[in-house]
DNA sequence: ATAATAGTGTCTGTAAGACACTATAGT
DNA sequence: ACTATAGTGTCTTACAGACACTATTAT
């Protein structure tokens, strides 16, 4: 600590004794976590591969605002635990996951988001595997359900929206976003916003399909897909991960040489009695990007 | 707003009215803005193009703590004012620029970030051309200077170092950053922290060194180096702008024909009496991007 | 044989990188 | 003629995309 003295001709230590944070109103500040994972449907024929989904964690809020409706799971940071200590908390309560992928998102700051009052949320992204999820205990008190997403692009003369689908069981939800396209000095700038009020609190509706952008943004150029892997996996069941996540088919003998630098073989291969020839499993190769 | 009633039988506005928002301590939130410009150096030789430079505003903190230490722009947000409206009135009162890109960075929110307690702060990155900085009228009073950046990548046993180095006239600042990389699941994250107290307040190189990463690797791919350039431009002094901040030479014929979709001609030429033959002017094509 | 998945070989077109060349202005 | 920048043509290589083919297992 240094000993200059300010205006006032006070030292950085005395400055800081008589200091009085509170002199400015402050925002509350919160937390929401956007959980993802890909997990498989029940399949009718046992020769074929399980059908799988790219599922996002809601929860059933049991307060208001927003009471029985669904949102991200989150809530206040602590005024002593850093930011990501917070996430991994949250997380922890509420998958009692712990060390898994994490990634901040973008930070909410808009004044009427919360119509408790001034609340900035910083959104944060975490992918699981299916062991992972298998593993979370049954949390019916606060009612967390894995819900399977699907985002739809329809352009119409009144502009581009997006239309979010989420399902469980016989539950429904809807959410509509438009895209916005402003245009800031010479270049124009892409934007979302919530078009009618839906199905889900806050703005989380926007905090999903910001998620699923970057998503499938890292996903051609990272490994960011493995998080969704178990330890071991097959080149199908990895293709499946990325089809559904970049939502289009791929080419198998492309993909396998486009996925080959990534992931080292073992000598284990999938189980007998499946109706087809069995398939190597492989790991990923965690150091691939190092030259 | 619903007329469904919580567990307390409370409706959604009695559950708002009694909702005491301050049960909770609250941090305080701030944005910076790390603005980046490119200036033309002094030229000795009428015939050579300028030299040009990336260059990134500091201010000289005149209040503890980090008493005359070199700052990014920023302050408090406001209780009445969304994240972006604070980040664009900070912005004007420091360079009286309005109109010009923006884009969140990242939200820092570790606790010990700032000696004057809970902290949390969103980065923003800024772009402006020359053309805009020429017009910021001397601001002496809080001493905002243009300083060049560079960054060097530094491999030893010890780890891997980035060293920062901002000059502006005779003031030299310096700062060294370590590269992390932590094993979380299946996958390597990396990240920055810093190596030794540096020459600038809090954590900004930290924050300086995000923003040059996240500027390259847009560069690649999107046409955000525009917002450094000016209405008009040679396709020289586009190429300049995109080796300095890619930090390398690029190929002429090369770099034309990639950022040949991107331009359109004028019919415009640079000036007479250069010593050399004139080029033609070109303009960004705002919507290059579509279809 | 049939149904299903596993896995490989090869052609084509496009784009990136390297390099060599021509054009124009001013002194 | 010389220096400096402006601007173009073309070769090679790497890779993405499309497609056709072979291999293996269980019923």
């Amino acid at each position: 600590m240094s000993d200059i003295k300010n205006k006032s001709s006070l030292s950085e230590e005395e400055f800081l004794r008589d200091y009085d944070i509170s002199k400015f109103e402050r925002p509350s500040v919160t937390v929401d976590i956007l959980i993802f994972t890909i997990l498989n449907e029940v399949s009718d024929n046992y020769r074929k591969l399980p059908s799988k989904d790219l599922k996002v964690l809601l929860i059933k809020r049991n307060e208001h605002p927003y009471l029985n409706k669904w949102a991200l799971p989150g809530g206040f940071v602590r005024i002593d635990e850093d930011l990501q200590t917070s996430v991994y908390r949250e997380l922890k309560e509420e998958t009692n996951v712990e060390n898994v992928y994490l990634e901040q998102l973008y930070t909410y700051g808009d004044i009427n988001r919360d119509p408790r009052g001034r609340i900035i949320s910083t959104a944060y992204m975490s992918l699981m595997n299916s062991e992972d999820v298998l593993l979370i205990p049954g949390t019916d008190a606060n009612e967390a359900k894995w819900f399977s997403v699907s985002s739809i692009e329809v352009s119409t003369e009144d502009g581009d929206f997006v239309e979010l689908i989420f399902k469980h069981e016989d539950i429904l939800l809807k959410a509509k976003l438009r895209r916005t396209r402003k245009l800031v000095g010479t270049q124009y700038v892409n934007g979302l916003e919530i078009f009618e009020k839906d199905d889900l609190a806050f703005d989380h509706s926007k905090i999903i399909q910001y998620g699923l952008e970057r998503l499938r943004n890292k996903a051609e150029f990272t490994g960011i897909v493995f998080n969704l892997m178990s330890e071991l996996f097959t080149l199908s069941e990895l293709q499946i991960s990325y089809e559904i996540i970049l939502d289009k088919k791929l080419l198998k003998a492309n993909f396998r040489r486009k996925v080959a630098k990534m992931v080292e073989e073992t000598d284990e291969f999938t189980g007998k009695h499946i109706g087809h020839r069995p398939a190597k499993l492989y790991r990923y190769k965690s150091n691939w990007n190092l030259e």
